[in-house]
DNA sequence: GCGTAGACTTGAGTCA
DNA sequence: ACTGCTCAAGTCTACG
């Protein structure tokens, strides 16, 4: 589900609300989103513990504990973290509860529980590779032009799912990678290592372009999407390609086309972003 | 080591 | 209304 803006919306919009309250008490609806330790073990760990802080780290929230362990969060396709008054009504697919100290709750939801929970200590952080590998953050200091040149250069895969993976750009997913490619003119299919200089400028410049958008817009509310208060984003009323198969390009008119690339719906314009023989 | 299909899981659909 | 089929914001594993 959610992406790095979708995300990043989530824990800017809650996390006011959660530091430095205690968790009083856990209630565990659909216990096999908690990967480890054991559900029982989990729920004793975290009670009455302080919430230190709450943080985005690529498409992960990390939820620090004072006893120094981690609360290490990621909604995969259709996770929410929502929260509410102890009196609100709870999501039909919570999964897990965080009874805060001030009578609020902290809801985790998930309707295809692809979800994960993991409580780790730091020493531990390597066990989640996906979290141990993640690659620069977008608008970063670290993500430079000569940085996402470095590791196209050493890809042979194409460019979508290059941008796909998280060990080279963390936070992208299917719509913004989509609508990156769409803004720098280039096609889904072309190789990563084959980018000319120029191309990887816009490329670079169109990735912090619309992770900043779509964080800026509250996220997209394509399908699923509710930031942490249960309030849609605006981005999809303003993508140029992702989910807008056989309408006219904002750019040229011409009609976008859905293709299937690695098992994934892929959206771009004919015309704009063309495949050449020799790329 | 790298790149690519398949698996996980459940509900929605300008479905048909 | 009910049925069935396709597709979905992500990542890990297995295989060639």
């Amino acid at each position: 589900m959610p992406e790095m803006p979708e995300v990043e919306n989530i824990v800017i919009g809650i996390k006011d609300f959660i530091e430095n309250k205690k968790i009083v008490d856990v209630e565990i609806i659909k216990g096999d989103v908690i990967k480890s330790p054991s559900s029982d073990e989990y729920r004793k760990l975290l009670q009455d513990k302080i919430i230190k802080s709450l943080k985005r780290r690529g498409k992960y929230i990390i939820m620090s504990l004072d006893d120094g362990r981690l609360n290490i969060i990621h909604l995969r396709m259709t996770g929410k973290l929502l929260y509410k008054q102890e009196n609100e009504d709870i999501d039909k697919y919570s999964c897990v509860i965080y009874h805060l100290e001030d009578k609020t709750k902290l809801i985790y939801a998930d309707i295809r529980r692809l979800g994960t929970l993991d409580l780790i200590t730091t020493d531990e952080i390597s066990r989640l590779k996906g979290l141990y590998t993640l690659g620069a953050e977008p608008l970063s200091s670290e993500f430079t032009i000569g940085y996402l040149k470095d590791c196209l250069n050493k890809s042979k895969t194409k460019i979508k799912p290059f941008l796909l993976n998280q060990k080279n750009v963390a936070g992208l997913g299917n719509i913004y990678v989509d609508e990156a490619l769409a803004i720098s003119k280039i096609h889904p299919e072309r190789k990563a290592n084959s980018l000319s200089d120029e191309e990887i400028e816009k490329l670079h410049q169109a990735i912090n372009l619309v992770i900043n958008e779509g964080i800026r817009d509250g996220g997209t509310s394509f399908r699923d999407y509710r930031n942490g208060l249960g309030e849609k984003g605006s981005h999809q009323d303003k993508l140029y390609v992702y989910n807008r198969k056989g309408k006219e390009c904002r750019f040229c008119d011409t009609l976008i086309t859905k293709i299937v690339l690695n098992g994934r719906g892929t959206y771009f314009c004919p015309n704009c972003q063309k495949l050449n023989d020799d790329k």
